[in-house]
DNA sequence: AGGATAGATGAGAATCTATTGCAACTTGGG
DNA sequence: CCCAAGTTGCAATAGATTCTCATCTATCCT
């Protein structure tokens, strides 16, 4: 598992610094149960909870920096607003499948396209961070039901 | 292609109407060249210069409408705000690579990722409406760049 | 064709997510 | 141990999208 020494070499490494802020936030992510998400606001209400609050902004800052480095996954599912988990490799790697009328949301593995993800980044020179299948469709509950969308 | 008669048909099968905005909308993305994709305002802008102007709350109720739909893909590229393109079937059907850091987008064609898609939904009982790789990455440029991310 | 009705539009206000400016504080390097 | 550059927190701000509501209109029914 990606270890807060690796995060301090790597944003070392570019000038930057490991704050307890960012050790923090690495390390609710890696505590995580498999599958959950947390927004920027579940985040910060977490750590308020915790009472170890860290403001949203920092919060903000952190969750774009940590996806751009490629150790979180940033995830646009149906809420309006984004949500980040850990960016595990190929056993833990997986995708999403959201109904677009009630947001529930059902997570699927597929190694293949991992590997295609990987192939078409390498063919035009891109480093890979992350790559996601998102399938936008109707829920067998949502088909049935004659409400409006 | 998806035509008009059709989009009534879809309509008002659900108790719906097709308005004169709707059927603007839909022409405007069915002549939109290959590869191109609307923010809810470039549509606004580009109908207003075409003096055919609908508001801006008619556009977002209705790109939200058609893409629920499945007639537009909705695609959360990397500026912030979403976009819009109809929604093709299998040879013009194509996902995006994108450059996190200058947000660079390069289009790519994959027809196993539509077949895996279909195959995930219908697993699991859901009706597909779209579905889209998105890969996360940095292009050459950013990678030689030593500027900050 | 004419009327009734539920759905749709337009304009602007309101909401919500995310970013930014700045002063004070910290980390990492020397 | 000290300094420069990076970070944080807070408040203000920006930007995208949704909502409210009065007015209008596509469809359906007769």
């Amino acid at each position: 598992m990606y270890s807060v020494t690796s995060l301090k070499a790597e944003l070392n490494e570019r000038g930057w610094r490991l704050t307890p802020q960012r050790e923090t936030i690495l390390q609710v992510f890696q505590n995580l149960p498999e599958g959950q998400h947390l927004s920027a606001e579940d985040l910060h209400n977490l750590l308020l909870e915790d009472g170890e609050a860290i403001s949203l902004s920092t919060i903000y800052r952190n969750l774009k920096l940590m996806a751009r480095m490629g150790i979180l996954r940033e995830l646009e599912l149906a809420e309006g607003h984004k949500h980040y988990e850990i960016n595990q490799p190929a056993p833990y790697h997986h995708h999403h499948l959201i109904c677009v009328r009630c947001n529930k949301t059902i997570e699927f593995k597929n190694d293949t396209i991992l590997k295609t993800g990987a192939k078409t980044a390498q063919k035009e020179g891109y480093h890979l961070l992350d790559c996601q299948l998102i399938i936008h469709a109707i829920c067998p509950t949502c088909q049935r039901s004659l409400l409006p969308m």
